[in-house]
DNA sequence: ACCTGAACACCGTTCAAGT
DNA sequence: ACCTGAACACCGTTCAAGT
């Protein structure tokens, strides 16, 4: 993250290049997917050479890199989050609590991951190479905290049925809950069925009635 | 594998040149992805020129579509069948059933799709450009015959769950099952709770004990 | 029928050079 | 610091030509 500061007051035009290429980038790898997206068809968008991509970006991927790290980085702190934690049954639905916020605060970045899972399976985050960090490998590793290795077949199965119901759901039926929340409330409820696990206590929801 | 049939008497040796494409093509693709595997290395591997590739297929997509237009086609027909019948609970936990068993025969067909989402986009059947026989499409249909457009947002949102939970258990715990049938039992049991619906009767699963 | 050799436009990437 | 022009090896595709 090598964000420059403030840009006072005079003219502030064009430090901005580098964050429109990530979100054109991000909108044409959406659309067309990631191969099928040339760097040429972002250069031109921004009126600017191919080559001028590699002053900002050092390849193709690392512009995929810079608009995924936020969501790798906040999915590797749940994690961390869940393996300092004892594996109760409520711990384990904060967990899927959890992620399914950080699901939805991140749709764009989760579609293109899903739908891109082949040309970005060896993509990891800042300059060292985590294996942690690659996409499948978190995902194991969240169902992981759900039910181990050595838990029985069944409920690894439906541990992983679990992770991906949040991600699916929330890419699915973005746009199709009436009421703000609806849609969490049954991601989660569904996870948390999969999961074995009560849901956590409903939260500041249904404000104003009896106090709690 | 490049495992070549019986070559009876005479000579029959190269009429197999087709198949050996598709078969080392499927390798790579599963391997390094649809995108980052070059008609090069797939000619080499077979030993011969990129150019040979082009008189067995009219491109690199008619590679895929050729061993996808089987798994494809079996999913159009189940979509037919359950078309065609009332959407009873019974036949909606019969769609999920024979389903499962279509991906379980077709596992590295499906590992493809799923992880080549967006390269395999806009990928039809047959000459004909069938709309209907996108993987997305595909997966919508199926969904709808377990709730239609209309059901409760809960409903279809289950729904998808119970479709992808049979795709995803099934590549992910191939290898997992100690007894066959184990792993398509938790499979069907799930995605049927998902949907709403009773799992299927048992069928001659375990032989033997008392009758009825 | 089955395959080769050579060419095509395009791709991601590099780099010296400009301001 | 920010960007261009021209070159690089490689890609998918075509096609005349060979057997």
């Amino acid at each position: 993250m090598d964000d420059e500061a403030g840009q006072p007051a005079g003219r502030r035009a064009r430090g901005d290049t580098r964050e429109r290429i990530q979100s054109v980038a991000l909108e044409l790898f959406a659309e067309h997917g990631y191969e099928k997206t040339s760097l040429r068809e972002i250069a031109e968008r921004l009126d600017v050479t191919k080559a001028a991509l590699y002053y900002h970006f050092k390849s193709k991927e690392d512009i995929v890199r810079s608009f995924t790290e936020d969501y790798v980085s906040e999915v590797d702190a749940l994690i961390a989050w869940g393996t300092a934690r004892a594996r109760t049954s409520e711990n384990r639905a904060l967990l899927l609590d959890h992620y399914s916020v950080i699901v939805g605060r991140r749709l764009s970045v989760l579609r293109f991951l899903e739908q891109n899972q082949a040309a970005v399976h060896h993509l990891m985050t800042e300059g060292q190479q985590d294996r942690k960090k690659l996409f499948r490998t978190q995902f194991e590793t969240l169902r992981d905290l759900l039910a181990g290795p050595d838990a029985p077949l069944r409920d690894r199965v439906r541990a992983s049925v679990a992770v991906v119901s949040v991600g699916i759901s929330c890419l699915l039926f973005d746009k199709d809950a009436s009421a703000p929340g609806e849609l969490h409330d049954i991601v989660l409820e569904t996870a948390c069925e999969l999961a074995g696990v009560e849901p956590p206590v409903v939260r500041e929801r249904l404000a104003g009635g009896a106090a709690g």
